[in-house]
DNA sequence: GAATGACTAGTCAATTATGACTAATCACAC
DNA sequence: GTGTGATTAGTCATAATTGACTAGTCATTC
């Protein structure tokens, strides 16, 4: 009865928030679509169905707070079985290795399909676009404890991602010279 | 009326294909699995799904082919409009940088809610899973062409994430002492 | 000649994910 | 006092994807 759907590296990355603190919702979309982006994408809609999921399973459990007149929080706290199933994702997780697909492959593949000087150019505005991701990363204010490793992550598979990129335009470039 | 649904590289991809000649779903689908797995995930009936759909749209043709006895082949073709299409999400998948996530790295931030040891024992596990992959694309027979550089791309990256990993298993270890 | 596996076609129900929307409260600027 | 934007909640129709299945032919092996 394993559950391999509903990709669990999200629903471990809910257990975890859950289980450092209680958290309510609208904080653990706001904190993922900031500080983790670089990790998963996970919208609105599907926090909340999932939430709504391993409520329904008995992993986690759901309080109203409301304080004044604000409009109410939703508190989520894990139960035992949260807890188990958060150790066990957690010991999946890290034993496993995921390697990453690189859809920008396809326009290389083709990219003999345009004129070179055409292809060229748009890998510059590629390159160019990727500098910018790199300055943003490397200009942003250290990040406290483990989420360094997350930018650590980042950064250095945008200097692998670059070097790539740089043989191939030059490979392209040099191409029946 | 751009078409941001149905992630473009899936079409771009299949379209490509089609438009270096002539293509049946099976060889496609099949190709797509072995030789390109490392750019996009694209299973038979997406693939399907998407086929008939860009015919409806009107950038490919069906024709079915029978040869003697055999189950007949549907074989597509690009049409004048197909190409344009083509050319729009190439240009666009060129000049576009993407950049990776990395949902192993959801484990990393959590570790510590395991006892220290374990945590690295699993990453153990995970980097010689990596290690495994590593091997694998070396051992690779040299890829015709333009794949060379889809190889490459992996291999750049693999080699990064070790780097990576080694550098968080280090860090672990070294806690607390 | 029976079985197996590669080649070819698909389908269907179910799962997974999201864009775009509504709604309410509060703090602060103008 | 009137906006505007942050904070909190969610929903719903639709899009996107897939696992598991059916079904037929051909080549080859036992």
């Amino acid at each position: 009865m394993t559950n391999h759907t509903y990709r669990m590296e999200k629903q471990l990355l809910l257990l975890g928030l859950i289980r450092q603190r209680s958290r309510h919702g609208y904080e653990m979309v706001d904190y993922i679509e900031t500080a983790l982006a670089s990790c998963v994408d996970l919208k609105k809609p599907t926090a909340y169905f999932l939430l709504d999921k391993m409520t329904a399973t008995g992993w986690l459990t759901q309080t109203d707070q409301r304080e004044g007149n604000r409009p109410s929080k939703r508190v989520y706290e894990l139960t035992p079985q949260g807890e188990d199933e958060f150790q066990r994702l957690l010991q999946e997780n890290l034993a496993t290795f995921n390697d990453a697909t690189f859809p920008g492959d396809i326009g290389v593949i083709f990219a003999d399909a345009l004129p070179r000087a055409e292809a060229l150019e748009l890998l510059a505005r590629r390159r160019a676009a990727l500098i910018a991701r790199q300055t943003e990363v490397q200009a942003a204010p250290p990040h406290p404890g483990v989420l360094q490793w997350t930018v650590e992550h980042v950064r250095c598979h945008l200097t692998a991602d670059l070097g790539w990129l740089d043989n191939v335009i030059n490979d392209l470039s040099k191409r029946g010279e």
